[in-house]
DNA sequence: CCTCCCCTTTACGTCAACGTCAACTTCGGT
DNA sequence: ACCGAAGTTGACGTTGACGTAAAGGGGAGG
């Protein structure tokens, strides 16, 4: 327990974890998101820090601005807010659970949806060009790598 | 049933519909994504083009890029896709499927640690404050005004 | 000492998804 | 005939979230 809060983290290692760049994370601390401490010039992440970009990685996976996962964060910091800022707070946290809530929804749509669509892909594959089937991805990524030599596409950016 | 496959929307009804802009759904259109009809120069959109305007809008809240919309809708639509595109777009439909899945599971997380935050905030002025809990909305939108008077704003853009 | 390699800052570039004019045309009502 | 509302097509601007190139520091290994 107080082994783990008492580790810390190279730019590099929270990158590889959480499949961002290094730049992004830069990028957060310069938006106020991250606030890591220094040894030299080096940042130096504790696993408060990585508690943070824990938080802002599934934000940005959900869909939330950097604006709004800095105002989500504060909040559950429990940092100085008074009531004012509360009651200001307060409605627009409400509204965002209700998105939340709606997006829920969509995408136990899509995902039924989709899954129907690439069942639908594999019946009609197997049916007619079974060959293709098994090694799908691989035929897929051939055929890409013919069309552009670009390699290098670590992660979907997305947003 | 045929009663409504007949009907025609004009650009205002959908964007009212859909909370969207006449400015979105020509952008779609430039996109690709839509292709209404037109009497004259006027766009007359279909009960089909409007199915077509709920997956965008589904798929937008959801956070797909147009792109990712085009290639779904063009899926669904069971367009004419030879089985070497279905050979390439299954395993990219595959890898949507489990982000999205990751996706449910994030936003199931936020949606707990937002509810027990709102929760926490309403009890603490409720305790504090119970003054400016029940208007609480009427309270920050009248903080709001004082700040700036701006008051268009119809809609969260959010990407 | 030199060479790598990873780190840093600063600055400008980019891409998506529209917003925002500007400058018309078209149509229903008075 | 005229008005106003709603429609159209460009063209340019904006915002968010980084990417990328330039220019350099610092320490570990050979």
């Amino acid at each position: 327990m107080t082994a783990d809060d008492l580790r810390t983290y190279s730019i590099r290692q929270l990158c590889r974890e959480f499949g961002a760049t290094a730049r992004a994370l830069r990028f957060y601390e310069d938006k106020g998101l991250l606030d890591p401490a220094r040894k030299g010039q080096t940042r130096v992440y504790s696993s408060k820090d990585r508690a943070r970009l824990k938080l802002i990685m599934r934000g940005r996976r959900i869909g939330f601005t950097l604006a709004e996962i800095h105002e989500m964060i504060d909040l559950y910091d429990r940092k100085e807010h008074n009531v004012h800022q509360m009651a200001v707070a307060l409605p627009r946290h409400r509204a965002r659970v209700d998105a939340l809530k709606q997006q829920l929804e969509d995408i136990k749509g899509a995902i039924e949806t989709a899954e129907e669509a690439c069942d639908w892909m594999e019946r009609t594959l197997a049916e007619h060009r079974p060959d293709l089937l098994p090694g799908a991805e691989d035929y897929a990524r051939l055929l890409q790598e013919r069309m552009n030599p670009d390699h290098s596409r670590p992660f979907q950016t997305r947003a």
